[in-house]
DNA sequence: TCTGGGGTCCTAGGACCC
DNA sequence: TCTGGGGTCCTAGGACCC
């Protein structure tokens, strides 16, 4: 055997119908049961189970519109609940990183491994398989498995075995020719990098396959468009662009918005919502232990109402140094707050974005900059404060962001807090 | 009445510098 | 009369993803 040439191979792991799936596992009664799972403030469906995909439920329809259809069909609804999808996403992450040694978590539902060189060890199919198995029993999570030389091929292996039954789950795309196969069957919008706009353009130069867009030069294609198509051309020629990524990179910005439950037109209310953001936000930028010199405020009423007068407005604001204070975000996004606010409009969306970051300690301020007061002082508070409301759950909070909060988000279909809290732990009798 | 949230990367164009 | 050009930095906006 040579070791010479060990050929790149990754394969995409994705799990069935994620947050459905998770909501029927810990309800065995809901089995065969349609359902489907929404967005924040019940607004669309994000995930639905397959029951409900076969009674034509599509992705990302407001649920106001498909109301009719599932009361024909007995589909239930359930609001997103983040802290139980978390939760199982996590074992199914550890449960892959026992199968394979090197996993990069790609997405809540998804994750690629590196299975480079295993093909002389193993038959990749079978690989996939036992992956599957293993996930089901430990897990009781259905996933698809795709396996490629490349990740954009790896993504259309698994789209390949999501969608044909017989594949049983599992499709190794390691041959050219099975590639070339697929590829003519599949329309150049279900390519990974290529959405709407790209694929209507693509459609006006008679690229209509995906492999009508691998067999066109990728000098052409970098020219009519840009290094991101192009690599994706050579991706599925199965010429690897894309490296796989283990270590998370560190975030670039921070954004906590919310669509409101009920439109605000009262700025007491909207003050109370920043401030919320703003809180949350900095808690998270605590958590990746960076600290963020800008801060972005902006307010919009809804794009979809015809009757209501449109508004949308942002306003940026450095800080002096960069920090991670909670205090000193919240009062410069009640400043920003007072320029951005009109009167007179019902606003449906904030929000509030943290960019520019550092880590703690490398900022070098001017020569003139005033010497930081009380060095660690801050910190603490923040740290306290973090650590109270992790074992006691919001404990306590500043008096800006407001203790009824009525302007919050509706969750009024949500499942228990099945495996993140002991009150609601399922009971077996 | 009712339409998500949180990210990334790339490009174009303007300002500014030498 | 002819009136440079290349580099860098920043920002806004567009496109994509799950």
């Amino acid at each position: 055997m040579s070791l010479k040439h060990i050929e790149t191979v990754f394969a995409l792991v994705d799990c069935n119908n994620f947050y459905a799936s998770c909501e029927k596992l810990f309800r065995p009664d809901l089995t065969d049961t349609p359902l489907v799972v929404l967005s924040n403030n019940d607004g669309c469906v994000v995930a639905r189970s397959k029951e409900a995909k076969k009674l034509g439920v599509k992705m990302g329809v407001p649920l106001f519109q498909v109301r009719e259809l599932m009361r024909q069909h007995g589909i239930l609804a359930f609001s997103s609940n983040y802290a139980l999808y978390a939760d199982i996403s996590q074992r199914v992450m550890s449960t892959l990183e026992n199968l394979a040694p090197r996993v990069e978590v790609y997405s809540i539902d998804e994750a690629f491994l590196d299975l480079s060189g295993m093909q002389q060890l193993h038959n990749l199919t079978e690989f996939g398989v036992t992956v599957r198995q293993h996930i089901q029993k430990c897990v009781g999570i259905t996933v698809c498995v795709g396996i490629a030389p490349s990740k954009t091929l790896a993504k259309l292996a698994n789209h390949a075995a999501k969608t044909w039954q017989q594949t049983g789950g599992v499709v190794d795309l390691t041959s050219k020719t099975r590639q070339r196969k697929l590829l003519a069957l599949l329309p150049v919008a279900e390519v990974w990098g290529i959405g709407s706009k790209l694929s209507k353009r693509l459609q006006q130069l008679g690229i209509d396959t995906a492999l009508q867009l691998a067999d066109t030069a990728p000098e052409f294609i970098r020219l009519h468009f840009s290094v991101v198509v192009e690599r994706t051309v050579r991706e599925l020629n199965g010429e690897s662009c894309l490296a796989l990524e283990e270590m998370a990179p560190t975030k670039q910005q921070i954004i906590s918005s919310r669509a409101f439950g009920e439109r605000i037109t009262d700025k007491g209310q909207m003050a109370e919502a920043i401030s919320e953001y703003i809180s949350r936000a900095c808690k998270k930028l605590r958590h990746e232990q960076q600290q963020a010199k800008q801060l972005t405020v902006f307010l919009r009423t809804s794009p979809f109402s015809d009757k209501d007068a449109p508004y949308s407005a942002s306003k940026s604001v450095a800080l002096e140094r960069p920090s991670s204070d909670t205090r000193l975000f919240l009062a410069k996004a009640l400043q920003l707050l007072d320029a951005l606010w009109v009167n007179g409009y019902r606003y449906a969306k904030a929000g509030v974005m943290l960019a520019d970051f550092y880590d703690p300690g490398v900022y070098q301020p001017g020569l003139f900059d005033e010497p930081r007061m009380q060095k660690g002082a801050d910190d603490k508070l923040m740290q306290l404060m973090d650590t109270l409301n992790a074992k006691h759950c919001h404990t306590i909070w500043f008096a800006s962001q407001g203790a009824k909060q009525e302007w919050s988000m509706k969750r009024e279909m949500l499942s228990p807090a099945y495996t993140t809290n002991w009150q609601e732990i399922p009971k077996v009798r």
